[in-house]
DNA sequence: AGTTTGATTTGACGCAGATCAAATCATCTC
DNA sequence: GAGATGATTTGATCTGCGTCAAATCAAACT
């Protein structure tokens, strides 16, 4: 993989150039304001797969932008297992839990190569208090995390193994459409294993699934590429059958 | 409805003299930019059991603390189905989803008699760029929010009933402590549809662990009277049996 | 007091998905 | 290229909890 040395000219890439400007920070800043950002980024070199953005318990100073590449996020039990908490594609932040603990609460680790900016948040609180419309940015920021955490919510908690993946695949495919890339054809770059910690199933479910998806045309699956072929399937699968489960409880008035 | 009719004196509390101001926003700020806030903080009078805070795709405008009482925010499937995503006592602010999309992303209504105090997040955004602590105080509030769900995702994704339970029980228990409330001892104001919902599992689960729990003397429960007889124990079934479950992946380096 | 209505409890049953186990396959090392 | 290592697939079982059903109980209404 000749393609995985980076040259470092494109590390270099400010902010006012990167094409994750409207999925990152800088959306609706002035250029003069993203100028005033970009002084603030740092950015490191690529950190090779299986390496640490920050580990749990670190201390916190940055909030993290993956730049290129896929990050995981998890917590770990007492013995050792691990719980995956989220995957992040390019222009996603992370490390937003930490902002109240002054300490990370979950541990990051990069999935492939990949590129990451850090955002020291002192430096970034200062400026937001100037810029206005970059607090208002970050308000937001840190509100579509919960909203996303809170749609998680709802899937682990009603719905069943079928649903979860469909929907799993569904969000992977939008958000790699949303960067640039094809939204049916593309490689996971996490494990069985690890699609079941996130979706909180077996990781011999996960497979299963696989399998039976590619038998019902749904999908094509070999190994870590997956192709969706019949999108429309694949959202009915996604969308729980009303009424299919409990604890869906009728409003009480 | 005469219990409608409450004195508006009690409704006027300031912030500076409100007991909840150490879990609320203004922790950390001076006397005088408590005086600040509470210049933009509104409070309407009392609602009652079932009334709406705000449904779901309303403008948002607004920020809530709960000053008594207890709210739950839901979401609705399209049959009429709804899914339980918190349970909110006095002290802690809900909105906070909506930052993002300019529109409440889910419902909130009152489990019993409750009052209000609203918070015009625009006043709110405009104060924080000039009060440091305010914003920093703002950032802490969404990022903790983030952890919570973060932990609730955990707690759906790996765990038993009986352990999302007991977590529920003893995370419930110590926020009443935290209100000056008696520990082992409270009220429910939920249903156990809800409690179910909430947990991601059948009533009628809930109601039989309930009454597991009580044959073998953790708790007595009376309805929706709960007493916490043995919290040792209680907290043991809250954590997870390491490695008992599936999807606690290994660490793979 | 009797009736209605909704919440809760309790029982019986079935299934989705976890667990255990073993085969296959891909990668990497020497 | 043979062997080792870890990921994935596939099969066979087992079980926790959802589902269905019916009884009990509490609060509200007449």
């Amino acid at each position: 993989m000749a393609s995985r040395i980076v040259s470092f000219e494109k590390i270099k890439v400010a902010c006012k150039n990167c094409t994750l400007a409207t999925l990152c920070l800088p959306m609706g800043l002035t250029p003069d304001d993203v100028e005033r950002l970009d002084a603030i980024v740092k950015r490191s070199r690529p950190l090779q797969k299986g390496d640490h953005v920050f580990r749990n318990g670190d201390p916190f100073h940055n909030l993290y932008v993956v730049k290129t590449g896929t990050v995981k996020t998890y917590t770990e039990s007492p013995d050792g297992g691990e719980q995956v908490v989220g995957f992040h594609l390019p222009g996603e932040i992370i490390g937003l839990d930490a902002i109240q603990t002054d300490q990370h609460g979950c541990s990051a680790r990069v999935l492939e190569t990949s590129a990451i900016c850090e955002l020291p948040f002192d430096n970034l609180e200062d400026l937001a208090s100037h810029i206005h419309s970059l607090q208002h940015q970050l308000f937001r920021l840190l509100s579509k995390e919960i909203s996303r955490d809170t749609e998680m919510l709802s899937l682990l908690s009603k719905s069943t193994a079928e649903e979860r993946l469909a929907t799993f695949l569904l969000d992977l495919s939008k958000r790699h459409q949303q960067r640039g890339f094809a939204a049916n054809e593309f490689f996971l770059s996490m494990s069985r294993q690890e699609i079941g910690s996130y979706l909180g199933l077996a990781l011999e479910t996960v497979s299963r699934l696989f399998t039976r998806l590619q038998e019902d045309g749904i999908l094509r699956v070999e190994r870590k590429h997956i192709e969706i072929l019949d999108r429309d399937h694949l959202a009915v699968l996604a969308i729980k059958p009303a009424g299919s489960r409990a604890n869906t409880c009728q409003a009480s008035d």
